[in-house]
DNA sequence: AAAATTTTGTTGTATTTGCAACAAAAATAC
DNA sequence: GTATTTTTGTTGCAAATACAACAAAATTTT
């Protein structure tokens, strides 16, 4: 049954591919779509979150997010509180982009559920989730050093 | 529902990650475990199958490989019918790697699916190889050039 | 059988990715 | 209140990734 992880891993660099090839038109490179979206839809968000929602080192995610920053989709802007962290913004370049973000993401949904009863989605999504909150445990954990036994 | 996309995107970097780190105790670097393993299960597949498989970009895969060659876990072989082709098999070294790997995934498959009842890992790898079916299509389409419309 | 197309493999180049190592601010412990 | 640890961010470096462009064998078309 180990297939499952497969299937998972097939799906995600076919989707990552397509949607890197679709994005280079509007001048996106390799992974960025990925933090874009997540910044237009939770705006003030810091990098840190972001890579951990996004599951990518935290170095890459704040290479990604400087490109973003020097191609003016997004902005860090300096905290009141914290000195030490950047919230990130979309700029109005970014917030024009979002929508063609989106509609690209809800077309290879769109494509991967195709012969889905609402149902069966709604299972798999919950399935899903599932496996994702067991996954992130050992993901942390192993990203901050420790050695897993089995 | 387009969360679904996100999810499988979530764990598959999650787990990637983790297995890269695992296997650098093998003198594995990034993603060359996806590679050895599908090479152990098909003795004599050819790289450009090898990449479909997998999905990704045919060059990575030829380079993914011919490192896989030079370390010494797999070699490749010329074919008597077929004088462009070169079969992969792996060597003694990378069948002994081989229940390592397995047994990684192995483990990573059961922290995905702990809480899952035997019925709920089923529907899940049934509804996945559907969501993989279906975008497998669009990924060969775009990969040779082609236009999406949406 | 010759011509055109597809398959398979390679290399040059640019970019992303991630680990290691550092720094500074913030949070926690003593 | 000071010391320690954690959080957040950065940069140097080595490596993977993928596009473009090429070459040669195999296959298909004419």
């Amino acid at each position: 049954m180990r297939e499952i992880l497969r299937e998972i891993g097939m799906i995600a660099r076919a989707l990552d591919s397509i949607s890197n090839i679709e994005f280079k038109e509007f001048d996106l490179t390799k992974g960025q779509y990925l933090y874009l979206i997540r910044i237009c839809e939770k705006p003030g968000i810091i990098q840190e979150k972001v890579a951990e929602m996004i599951k990518v080192d935290r170095t890459t995610a704040a290479r990604a997010i400087k490109k973003l920053e020097v191609q003016g989709f997004i902005e860090k802007k300096n905290d009141d509180q914290n000195k030490k962290i950047k919230r990130l913004h979309p700029t109005k370049k970014g917030k024009e982009l979002y929508p063609f973000l989106k509609r690209e993401g809800d077309h290879s949904n769109k494509v991967a559920l195709s012969g889905f009863s609402e149902k069966e989605a709604e299972v798999l999504l919950d399935l899903l989730q599932r496996v994702r909150k067991n996954v992130e445990v050992d993901w942390d954990f192993v990203k901050k050093g420790n050695k897993r036994e089995y």
